[in-house]
DNA sequence: TTTGGCACTCCTGACGAAAGAGTGCCAGCA
DNA sequence: TGCTGGCACTCTTTCGTCAGGAGTGCCAAA
């Protein structure tokens, strides 16, 4: 049954667990007598002392002065997700309720803002959710409309009717047919063709000898690359920040501002999403593991949602490093999957 | 000199505002000790007593607790911001870094963003300004997409180039030179227009009868008020709210929750800030004035900005109550101005 | 009208004692 | 050898008390 890790006695594990356990309950260091009874197990607190004292040599548990209980370390917590955490899949009640909540929204936008907020608020903690990549969006259509000398405003429709405008600035003047050749030319040999594909072949093409391409030709390729170029930014939604107010731990006003900061500012929170987008399925990062010192009292569990094998970006919780894992996980894998779902089904 | 309200002494009035700018500086409440020394002039505490005892009756200032000194109340702001409040304008060097900060920006969006900003940064506490009014933006061109067959995309540039997607749902099927002709009929007979005298002419046009109307122009028509009727949600850009946790009066995790989630939820915000659209210059929510619980011990203070004459959003500061009114009038009022100027020049 | 004086109230911070929680260690027991 | 009860010890938390400080209100005198 117990694939134990090296040399960590079965009951040393369940009594890890069990305090991880308690700890997530009540935020509170937790000490012998609490743990036996917590346990279930006969065994009197002084044994259970002993056993404390090998965990904390291994360095998974530490107390914060002598006589206080004691509080799982990070490298327990990392050592208890890697090894004995065991997670039952999310109960098809709350997987039906995500579902149908999902399925109200229309567009991507809105799909995003409401898995969010659903994460946030099943796990009570905040949720973060990175809109859709469009690198492998579908090119529908583009069209060119040209607003004054030198600036003509492109829109871009992709997969399932998502419509991006992109204002570019042309050295020459276009009239308006030549921008409608253009197009058309474009459209009719792109349609359906995946954004990154149209991307490499229009860099083949200005590549290669201009000499057999026509003006018309050139524009549009000119053009089309233009409106490719400019990689949208990755952005991100968040909801239930305010929720993390109600942990202690985080009660400290300089912490909690830190971290807000940190939330509005997008620029670390979207560095560490991103590590997490190639991830192959649930990423953790515990306390100071991300290398942020605002989330030093923080965890953050993600996981990377994709359209038909496509990755299209990452979602995941913040909240207390004592979260309790076993619940979010499934949860935010879960909603993953379905927010993946859902976003096929408008597609 | 003093055009002083009814009754008041002099000295009474001068002893308000000092308590006022004693208290906005360091937060405790001020006694009469304190205040004598404050006020430079020779008099004893005494006498100081005696005074305050008669703003206390008047409801002015009031002291938590019989041994503290007085604070002043929401009444007691009110009269001094209404009465005996002097505001110098903003200093031209502080009006030159806020123009030159603004002239960076291209896009109205980026725009009010920077305002916001700068607003937070200026005055250490929360700014924030709402999106420009498009209701009075100048309709420029239209373009129709028909993407499938019952949903056209429509393309609204106004203005300055700023483009707006919305997307249409029709009960019968329009081809691409069916939708040419109306967009180009559209862009002949309303270039130059404003959005609301447009919308006005097409439901002018939708009520008379039908018969004279060929088919373009009804589609047109429909079409068009599709786009313009769905009017813009407004919005709101913050910045700085991390700020108000620095005020001890804020530091109340319950009380900051509330507030950043009104934040959040934008709905009251946005509510609040609509009253102040037209009010034609400064606005000065105090305390519980404002009827939101949540802005309890804050204040906000806002002033519409406008192009041409024509209000285009708010924008202002929300702070705690003891906030330096006499500092962040000038500002709040010097940003208006400014915002105002640089989307006219982008414009 | 202003002022100094005085008694009074209330908060605040310090100190110490007691209580409580938890530990480590040791000796005894199965 | 592993478990247990017991015990001394440590450290935090809580509570009450107490003194000090800040501020008030009132009164009588200038």
């Amino acid at each position: 049954m117990s694939d134990s890790k090296p040399d960590l006695p079965d009951r040393a594990q369940r009594m890890l667990r069990s305090l991880i356990d308690r700890y997530a309950r009540d935020g509170q260091p937790v000490g012998s007598r609490t743990l036996a009874r917590e346990l279930g197990l006969e065994l009197s607190p002084a044994t259970i002392r002993n056993v404390m004292s090998d965990l904390e040599a291994l360095g998974f548990i530490s107390s914060p002065h002598t006589s206080a209980g004691r509080v799982p370390t990070v490298q327990g917590y990392r050592f208890f997700v890697d090894t004995l955490l065991n997670v039952q899949p999310l109960d098809s009640r709350s997987i039906e309720k995500i579902r149908l909540e999902l399925s109200l929204e229309q567009t991507p936008k809105h799909l995003v803002e409401s898995a969010s907020a659903l994460l946030s608020g099943i796990t009570h903690m905040a949720g973060v959710v990175t809109l859709p990549s469009h690198e492998h969006a579908l090119f529908k259509r583009v069209e060119f409309i040209p607003l004054s000398e030198s600036r003509v405003l492109a829109i871009l429709v992709t997969g399932e009717d998502e419509v991006q405008n992109r204002m570019l600035t042309t050295e020459k003047q276009h009239s308006a047919s030549e921008l409608q050749q253009a197009s058309n030319y474009l459209n009719e040999i792109f349609a359906g063709k995946d954004l990154a594909e149209v991307r490499a072949t229009l860099l083949r093409e200005m590549q290669e000898t201009r000499s057999n391409m026509n003006n018309m030709m050139m524009t549009a390729i000119q053009m089309a690359d233009q409106v490719l170029e400019s990689k949208q930014s990755e952005d991100f939604v968040m909801a239930g920040q305010t929720n993390l107010m109600e942990f202690q731990e985080l009660c400290d006003i300089d912490k909690l501002r830190k971290l807000f900061d940190a939330f509005n500012q997008k620029r670390d929170i979207l560095h560490l999403l991103d590590q997490c987008v190639h991830s192959e399925g649930i990423q953790i990062f515990i306390g100071e593991e991300s290398g942020y010192q605002m989330l030093d009292e923080c965890s953050m569990v993600t996981a990377p949602y994709s359209v038909d094998g496509q990755i299209m970006g990452v979602l995941g919780v913040i909240g207390p490093t004592r979260m309790a894992y076993n619940r979010v996980i499934p949860i935010v894998d879960a909603t993953a999957r379905l927010l993946g779902a859902a976003l096929n089904h408008k597609e």
